[in-house]
DNA sequence: AATATAATTGACCGATACGGACAACAGCAT
DNA sequence: ATGCTGTTGTCCGTATCGGTCAATTATATT
């Protein structure tokens, strides 16, 4: 890409990586014309170009940037620093809903990004994907200690299970188009925790 | 439209509709291409043409096909008989449960065919919905009893507030694509009735 | 088997949309 | 005037779109 985007006022440079962020978000790959984007940036066409040269570049730089903000927004919020798995869980949690509710469109972008299957970004999407992010989940699942749990159930399966009903919860907001709510959001999904703990943990915790 | 396309086996009628729903469910109306939903049917364009004289007949006919299945089934699940709100709510629920469960695509092109702001169809699709749907809610809503509920509370609000969760739940189920597990997911409603009641309800209910 | 009739398709059309290239223009500093 | 930088209008080759239609295949009738 060309470099000179940078040197842009941040506030234009914004409105062209929302636009991306609409946009892409809104169709599939192929079914976003860079014309759309640059109308909604308020820009030209023409220029669009002049920063990326070609669209399969100014998507990867979206990706790009939205994981490198998702990837803030997580460090920040503590998801990185080691505690158990709940813990883990909420704090993603809490640093998710903060961000969708200050880059919705955004958030949008990763999720229809990720499930994109046009061979011209697929594979450079996982591959990515990959490198940022699938270690965490791992790395928490392995310091699980089993004895803390009910007996006879698959750790894999809560795991799995726990984390579709966040995607879906989120899922939800993201559809959702008013004012968002942020206390009550992050109170329901306190109780949606609760309710897992009760589930799956041992009485005597 | 062509009327032969209802002395086709049901089978084949089947296809295409399940054609149309997806490929309508996936893009937006413009970026829905009559020639994806016939290789998704496995059919000629040009039969596709032969049975919907053009893209709006077909749209339309599948919106109309989309409301008649719901009413089929919030009629087979009571929801048309008067009760209390909340009954009104859990049958009406437990109906559109049932029907994504069955019809996923179908379900998901109704929420996007509400939202479609093509105007070469929009103001077509709302003269048809109000037609079809916004009659029961009023319905329910006047049989209200104000006394049973909780003091200084707005009712609009209520049923808004309640309307909406409910949708979200339901965005969730259908962005999910595996199997779904119905009595897991009616059950999850019920518990989200059951707090709504204790939370508006007056005490001695 | 020959014929009429219905189902289905491939090839085609005009219009538009697309990604991308490029010369030209405007503003501004030298 | 002369560069330089940001920005745009215009153009191009190609692909895609909605829609038509003659041709082909399958089916029914005699």
């Amino acid at each position: 890409m060309n470099e000179k985007f940078y040197s842009l006022p941040v506030e234009k440079q914004q409105k062209i990586i929302n636009a991306g962020f609409r946009v892409f978000s809104q169709n599939s790959y192929k079914k976003s014309p860079m014309n759309e984007i640059a109308d909604c940036a308020g820009i030209s066409k023409s220029l669009l170009f002049h920063y990326f040269h070609n669209k399969r570049e100014l998507y990867l730089f979206l990706w790009d940037k939205a994981c490198k903000i998702t990837m803030e927004y997580l460090t920040e919020y503590g998801c990185y620093e080691p505690t158990d798995l709940f813990e883990m869980m909420e704090r993603g949690m809490r640093a998710k809903i903060r961000m969708m509710t200050k880059y919705r469109s955004m958030t949008a972008f990763v999720i229809k990004a990720f499930y994109e299957k046009d061979p011209e970004v697929n594979s450079a999407i996982h591959d990515s994907y990959q490198k940022y992010f699938e270690i965490k989940a791992q790395d928490a699942l392995a310091r699980v200690d089993p004895s803390d749990f009910v007996e006879g159930f698959d750790l894999n399966m809560m795991y799995r299970e726990m984390y579709l009903a966040s995607e879906g919860y989120l899922w939800e907001i993201i559809q959702f188009d008013g004012e968002l709510d942020v206390q009550k959001l992050e109170k329901d999904f306190e109780d949606m925790l609760k309710f897992w703990k009760k589930i799956y943990l041992k009485k005597g915790e």
